[in-house]
DNA sequence: GAATTATGATTTAGGATTCAATAATTGTAT
DNA sequence: ATACAATTATTGAATCCTAAATCATAATTC
């Protein structure tokens, strides 16, 4: 916190990514702001307080606490995006080994832990009554159904399933999400561990004798 | 609304059922308000007008915003708890019938709607930064938890299961879990039926061959 | 020296709470 | 029953507070 502007510890040396900078750094106090204080009682002087800048220049960078928000949503959703993609682009071409990649991304340090979550769910409680946040938020759980969906359906046409794709897909999604509530409202010593190998389970029994990765 | 305190119209003709009346009417229209408007644009003002009373009056019968919205979180509660509870009370002492009857019971339309599931995002968001909304969420999700996972070890342990009970039971009640957000965040499309079918096969393939009620 | 980044005080709006005044209901004594 | 007191509901305005947005000003980078 409190950094000064002057000191030169920015990503970069232009203005450019200073500017970048700043705004990373306020989309990072403004997270920390919803987690902690929740997202009634969110205002940019709290915000701006815990990223050591003035109120003003909040707005300089946003303009508006709207689009603070707007942009808050917008960078964890391209994160969470970016995560179970790039997972899937590692996992190679094999349907099998993308689906255990796109499970354990799913519970990646970097998208789940309890600071997040809360942020997510923050967004999620507020997103009836802001279509722009129910778009984003409709926009990449879509995607991620969609091809949890077709990775199922490929699995189940080469090796069988005891589900159908459809309900698989549902199903291991369904978990993955509430199992994500869990790390938020259930026991505080709740671990990705126990939700990884529970959903792994899940996975075992739904195509069985298929040695996961 | 526009409802008139000199009119007969109270479910009771006593000052106590007038008053239980009253604070009903405004623990409604406090969560109409926060489905529609988001817990963030959520102000005695909007919830009085919903209401058709003063804003005074809204203070008079509850002191505080505060504590309105305490009674509201409380009133999801045990309507949520009360409605489990009576289903398994109703399904006699069967553990299988029981673990049924709570599937169906997680979807009922009375506490599986857009409406009520906006509301509980928006309480677990703040959840958080307010440890009583904390401590009234945990203890129905543990009751709830609890009792799944009973009934999950009678079933393995009188009829054998694919999945060890703790696991079982985290798939469950995750499945029911990731399904409620379905209905906030998912397609438009989702039904409750669809979700009912979908976690009963999912049981189905856990304990196999135990036809379901 | 011009554009950009930053500050903090000021303005403006809205919201929670308090309060004085009034109406309705209930309780009590006659 | 009837009048009268006490309690409970209800209102709308006043108050006090907080928060977003604006702006004049300054510092910094290029």
């Amino acid at each position: 916190m409190a950094t000064p502007v002057t000191e030169k510890n920015f990503a970069g040396r232009n203005r450019k990514s200073q500017s970048e900078f700043r705004k990373r750094q306020l989309i990072d106090a403004t997270m920390d702001c919803i987690d902690k204080l929740g997202i009634s009682q969110t205002t940019l002087a709290r915000i701006a307080e815990r990223a050591g800048l003035s109120q003003g220049n909040v707005v300089f960078h946003f303009q508006s606490k709207e689009a603070l928000l707007d942009q808050t949503l917008r960078y964890l959703s391209d994160e969470y995006l970016s995560n179970w993609q790039s997972a899937l682009a590692a996992a190679g071409s094999n349907p099998l080994a993308q689906l255990c990649a796109l499970i354990e991304a799913s519970f990646a340090p970097q998208i789940c832990n309890r600071r997040k979550i809360s942020v997510w769910f923050a967004f999620w409680g507020e997103s009836r009554s802001r279509p722009r946040y129910m778009r984003v938020c409709g926009a990449h759980d879509k995607a991620f159904s969609d091809k949890l969906l077709a990775l199922c359906e490929a699995i189940e046409a080469q090796h069988g399933a005891r589900l159908q794709a459809a309900t698989a897909a549902l199903s291991i999604e369904g978990m993955i999400d509430g199992l994500w509530q869990n790390f938020l409202i259930g026991p505080p010593g709740f671990k990705r561990d126990r939700a990884i190998r529970a959903v792994f389970e899940l996975f075992d029994t739904i195509y069985p004798n298929l040695r996961r990765c």
